[in-house]
Parts: structure tokens; C-alpha cells; sequence
DNA sequence: AGTGAATATAAATTCAAA
DNA sequence: TTTGAATTTATATTCACT
């Protein structure tokens, strides 16, 4: 159901100019899918839509794609308690930090780099253990396993 | 003062993670501009920032620049009553119609192109005379007075 | 997991004022 | 015009349930 929805949501998102959760809801349930508001912020939060104003946006790519230098210069990924540690190809890892920095993600407390490496300070080891997992998925499911 | 205000929100969403207009007004505060969570809301309007799940951002140039296609193919604007009434380049009227309908401009009800011309409902004549006045100021602007 | 109902939080707007 | 205080509206989150 969540599937479907959202590629609706996207689609409308796409072509009519919606200005609140509300709306979209009546939107869908004139389609037949009755959820509530709550659904709703969730399935934007997930979808990672924009607003700005008054309308809600598609995110441009640059927002959700992973910058190639990410896949192509980290090597190895692991933690410690909430502290996940990256490593990255010789010299690579001040600019891998930055392009990481840069898609914002959720519950980093703060990154440093040094040459070859990047600690991550998450705000729990719980967040850490989810993050190299889902992160780990992301930046090596493009490689093959390695 | 908002001027300089608008600056340094500027400069503030694009240095810091800016989660919350409170967060921003207290940001701003430290920095000695003390205003209240209600003209921030109205600054962020003007700036067309926007907002991705719990994080201000700058708007893309895409938002925010002119579609060239307006600029070089638009050679008349003229209204009547709600009415407007842009007067295009032979056959350019679909594309520009298809430019302007992506820049979502206020109080826009509907848009209708012929081959060199095209209607665009206005909400009410108030609307269709301050828009004749500002997309003239900006569309005109760069080619000086023809 | 995914969801809705209720609630908490954030943001936009109204209205009065300078 | 720009602003703040109060308010309304919109959105995110909590909690219980499936």
C-alpha cells in the first residue's frame, strides 16, 4: 500500500500544485486512498519532498543523489560504540568528509578527516549500528561485495 | 534592518543547520538582531528559501533564475480586466507557456497558448495589473526599453 | 512495518501599532 | 512599509493497535 502511495504522491506532486498535507490527502482519497495526515508527513519525510513556500517540490537530484566520490574512495566502513569510522583511499579523506557533510545526514554530531580516514560522531551507538548499516548498503551495493 | 537581516539569514541557513525559524531567530539574536518567529516566517517567504524535512536550504538557481526562454521570447504583455495577454515570437507561445507555468506564479488560475500568443487567467484584475507591472519590470529589464 | 487518533510543535497570518 | 503579539493553521510526533 505504502508503495503505491507514495509513487502517487510523487506523481501528483509532479503535477498539481500542492500546498498542503491536507490537500494531498484529499487528493489521494479522491483516488481512492483514504490515510491520514500523519501518513502523510511520513511519506514526505521519506520521500525527502521539499517545500518551499506554499507548494511542495520534487528534491532536486543533487539533494538525493550519492555523490560518486563517496562510492568510489571509501573502502572500509565500521563503529565503535557512536563513533562510526570510514576509511577512504590514500589522501582521499578530507574530500570524501566534505561530500558526507554534505548530504546532511540524520543524528551526526560532528565528522573529522585526516588523510585516509573519517570518524563520525553519532549521537547514540544505536544510531551508529543503523547508520553503518544503511549506509553500508547504500555505498557498497553499487561496487558488488568487496 | 531587513536588508541586512536578510543577509546574514543568507549566510546563517548556509553555514548552519538551521532546523527551526525559533532556532533562526535565535541564531540572529546572538548576532544582535532581535526580532520574532513572525518576521522570520515572512523573511523566509521573501527569500524563497526552502524546507526539507528539518533543514532550511537555499533555493536552487533553478527556482529562482528567469527561464531564458521567457526573457529572449516574450514580446508583448499587456492585460484587461484579469486577463493577461503575452505576446510572443511566432510558434514560441507552447514553450514559453509550458517556461512560465513552471515558474507557479501567484494567483495564476490557468494558462492558454496559441501560436504566438497566450492568455493567463488572473484570480482578479488587482493581481492581473501588479503582475503585468512586476514580470514586465523582470522580463524587460535585460534587453533594455523595446 | 505501517497506521490513525490525539497531541505537541512549528509556521503562517491577522490585526494593531509605530 | 515593517514589525510583534496573539492566533490560526499546518506539520511532526507519540502512543496504542494491528
Amino acid at each position: 500500500m505504502k508503495k503505491e502511495r507514495h509513487a502517487l504522491i510523487l506523481e501528483l506532486i509532479r503535477t498539481v500544485k500542492t500546498e498542503t498535507q491536507e490537500q494531498l490527502r484529499e487528493l489521494l482519497a479522491d483516488r481512492g486512498m483514504t490515510v491520514t495526515q500523519a501518513t502523510l508527513s511520513r511519506d514526505i519525510s521519506e520521500l525527502g519532498l521539499i517545500k518551499q513556500g506554499d507548494r511542495y517540490l520534487l528534491p532536486e537530484k543533487r539533494d538525493i543523489a550519492l555523490p560518486p566520490l563517496l562510492a568510489g574512495s571509501v573502502i572500509g566502513l565500521d563503529y565503535a560504540v557512536n563513533t562510526v569510522v570510514f576509511r577512504c583511499k590514500a589522501g582521499m579523506a578530507m574530500a570524501v568528509c566534505a561530500a558526507f557533510d554534505g548530504m546532511h545526514y540524520k543524528n551526526v554530531v560532528g565528522t573529522l578527516a585526516g588523510d585516509d580516514t573519517i570518524f563520525v560522531l553519532m549521537r547514540s551507538e544505536k544510531d551508529a549500528a543503523a547508520f553503518v548499516k544503511d549506509f553500508g548498503t547504500i555505498i557498497f551495493s553499487e561496487k558488488g561485495d568487496e
